[in-house]
DNA sequence: AAGTCCGTTGTA
DNA sequence: ACAACGGACTTC
């Protein structure tokens, strides 16, 4: 776009707050601008960064419109770039500049990375020399630049010596452009050992990979080597110059994936996580807005950057819950990376041992291409498994490990091997009661228990945060120690295993350990090191680690996801305990997975113990289909949250008479939220199913339309596609 | 989302 | 009497 000298032109500008449509501002004299470019622009009383955008906006008054204040240094955001936000802001009913702002998350990163201050060698000779001087000369005579503790380091002098050679004209100041924060990966590395089955399915995704728009889902067990074969894909998008992203759930604890990568390509991926240090994560951004990252390991945050030329994108474990966001903008980031790669044109991988059903379905259908690995690679074998019926052979009068899973501990220690056990429950109990007077412990700001943390000597709501001292005596009728934890949260099992196996090294992981994701890095290498022989985890232990010298999984509660009506319930216990069982073996030592249950016979635990996942899917599928539920019919759900009940509940039931008609969409509600009170927001919530061919959208953009606003405390959230049901 | 403006309430 | 807060309103 050009400026003319009379009329200053006009340019839409997505700024980050929830509007619409972009803003205008104008383009002051000799400013260049592209559609993408990255703009400093007033807004209000502030300024704000901004994307020029390129559709159209409301006509305005041109008395308001206000000039660009900076355009920044910095690669435009492409049109494949832009068209996905467009995209995604529709399909999730969100803000475009909401959507936009996702791209901007890293401020300082828009201006370039300032060069490093460097010396090298002038020519010149110093004065008097010296042992250490020579040291530092013999590395810079080549004339290469080096930091000024950088040469100091590599000569093993001190700092002392190279300014006394600056100062007598030995060096002359230059300056060093800015590392990269990772190393180039070389596609050609290290070419891998693969299996028959494994090269088959490398060059079904080899092929892929040079190619336009695909999905592939390439299910195999754990331990199949599932990444060794995609990596055969990136290896192919790299030699092609594309930049490919790796979408990793809890990349921040999974250095075990970053390690492999290093030991494939030579080098480590870029990373992006919410735990990467400021520095980091401008770093990062502006350099693969560069180009200079080629491979991007991150969250699924990681959709939003800025990529110069993206041409794969990998979504490990594409059935994990944590790829769908759940604040501001609702989205699953598998299904929008699948966009992604429709709008770029360049093929998506799926991979996963447990797939969703909506993949599944996908695959089985045609839209989705599929490679199967069958057989655990190399020397790996999948573990023995056997569901303990809880009735038959109970727990100890007040733990909650049968006889049959100790015994079997026992075992694994003395062989000098792992044990893991599997509890998704933070901290020591779930609820605790007065028994003299009954009192259960709530939150005060949310209709959830308070689950105590005993470590920490402390009483904690989950949904908010909220905590208080444990007290000594009840609240509610003053009795002194009558309080009971009931239930077992992580710790209590620990507390379980620490009574029956005092000289065992027993370790507890969560993620509200204490120290933080540092810590709790160092504790899972710890554990891969052998250097623990019983560990007590939450669904984090899940997630691909390697642990070598484990040999024993056991389940404590196999139950606790089936209890409540959520219909992904089923689908999400399957993964999740497929998944931690799947964490025995990985090294060859025969292996058993321990299940305990109190309805064995459930067919979730029938697949899971006979290893029978195709019956499973089989089920769960047509019971998906006869429900009409996805992938088979369209869900969205729509949270009315206020701070007062009678609010909250009178506008759900505007949004419920303000829905239109229709044959083929029923508004199911609105009906108090399992959770009905959150952070003292007290929620309502409307279903909206509808067929699969439904305009869900434009339903739900007519209701909202038809609706009253929503004033004062009222908030209104949708969330299309919902995995919570809560 | 993040400011300003303006009305209410709480405290010296 | 005035700060301290919360809600409504605005932002090209």
């Amino acid at each position: 776009m050009s400026e003319d000298s009379r009329n200053p032109m006009a340019v839409p500008v997505l700024v980050p707050m929830p509007a619409e449509r972009p803003y205008s501002y104008l383009v002051p004299q000799g400013m260049l601008v592209v559609p993408g470019s990255i703009v400093r622009v007033p807004l209000g009383p502030r300024e704000v960064a901004g994307i020029v955008w390129d559709t159209p906006t409301d006509v305005v008054d041109p008395k308001k419109l206000r000039p660009i204040a900076q355009v920044f240094d910095c690669p435009p955001i492409d049109e494949a770039a832009r068209r996905f936000v467009d995209w995604v802001a529709s399909y999730t009913l969100s803000p475009p500049g909401m959507v936009a702002r996702m791209f901007l998350r890293a401020p300082a990163a828009f201006d370039p990375e300032p060069p490093l201050p460097g010396l090298r060698w002038s020519g010149a000779a110093p004065e008097r020399m010296t042992a250490a001087r020579e040291r530092v000369l013999e590395l810079a005579r080549d004339g290469m630049a080096w930091t000024r503790s950088g040469l100091a380091h590599a000569a093993g002098t001190s700092l002392t010596v190279v300014d006394g050679l600056t100062s007598q004209g030995v060096f002359e100041t230059v300056e060093i452009p800015p590392p990269p924060v990772v190393a180039a990966p070389d596609p050609a590395f290290s070419k891998p050992d693969l299996s028959f089955e494994q090269e088959a399915a490398a060059e079904v995704l080899r092929a892929k990979a040079g190619g336009g728009f695909s999905v592939t889902l390439v299910d195999g067990v754990t331990g199949s080597g599932k990444t060794e074969v995609y990596f055969e894909a990136i290896a192919a998008a790299l030699a092609a110059g594309r930049q490919v992203l790796v979408l990793v759930p809890e990349i921040a604890l999974t250095s075990a994936f970053l390690d492999r990568f290093h030991d494939r390509f030579g080098a480590k991926p870029g990373e992006w996580h919410s735990d990467l240090s400021p520095r980091m994560r401008e770093k990062v951004w502006r350099q693969v807005a560069e180009g200079q990252v080629r491979v991007v390991a991150g969250a699924r945050s990681a959709l939003f950057l800025p990529f110069k030329n993206l041409g794969l994108v990998v979504i490990d474990e594409e059935h994990d819950p944590a790829y769908k966001q759940e604040d501001r903008v609702f989205y699953n980031a598998r299904d929008m990376a699948v966009v992604r790669g429709h709008i770029g044109n360049f093929p998506v991988i799926l991979a996963s041992a447990t797939p969703s059903v909506e993949t599944q379905v996908n695959a089985q259908q045609g839209r989705y291409g599929r490679v199967v690995l069958s057989a655990r690679f190399a020397e790996a074998a999948l573990p023995d498994l056997a569901a303990i019926d809880m009735r038959k052979s109970p727990p100890q009068r007040g733990g909650f490990l049968s006889p049959v899973l100790l015994e079997e501990m026992k075992k694994t220690l003395g062989r000098g091997e792992q044990s893991l056990l599997f509890l998704n429950r933070r901290g020591y109990a779930p609820l605790t009661l007065c028994r003299v007077c009954g009192h259960r412990f709530q939150c005060r700001d949310c209709s959830s228990w308070l689950v105590e943390h005993r470590f920490r000597g402390q009483l904690v709501c989950h949904q908010c945060g909220h905590n208080e001292q444990r007290p000594e005596a009840c609240p509610e009728c003053g009795t002194l120690d009558h309080l009971v934890a009931c239930g077992p949260g992580v710790e209590r099992i620990a507390e379980e295993v620490e009574s029956h196996f005092p000289d065992a090294r027993t370790i507890v992981l969560s993620s509200d350990m204490l120290g933080g994701v540092k810590r709790l890095r160092l504790e899972l290498d710890a554990i891969a090191q052998g250097e623990a022989d019983i560990v007590i985890g939450t669904q984090l232990v899940a997630k691909g680690h390697n642990f070598p010298k484990m040999s024993l999984v056991g389940v404590v509660d196999a139950d606790i996801g089936l209890a409540n009506g959520d219909p992904r319930a089923a689908e999400r216990t399957f993964q999740l305990l497929s998944q931690v069982t799947g964490r025995a073996g990985r090294s060859g030592l025969k292996s058993r997975g321990l299940i305990q249950t109190y309805q064995p016979a459930h067919p979730v635990m029938r697949a899971l113990i006979l290893g029978d996942a195709e019956a499973f899917y089989e089920r769960e599928i047509a019971e998906r289909e006869r429900a009409h539920l996805p992938p088979f019919g369209r869900l969205a759900s729509i949270i009315v949250s206020a701070a007062t009940r009678p609010e909250a509940e009178s506008h759900a039931r505007a949004l419920r008479r303000a829905a239109p008609a229709s044959r083929d969409i029923s508004v199911l509600g609105p009906a108090e939220a399992p959770l009905a009170l959150i952070a003292g927001r007290h929620r309502f919530r409307l279903l909206v199913h509808g067929e699969k061919k439904v305009d869900l959208q434009g339903f739900l953009r007519a209701l909202l339309a038809a609706a009253p606003r929503a004033r004062g405390s009222l908030r209104v959230q949708v969330d299309i596609d919902p995995q919570s049901f809560l």
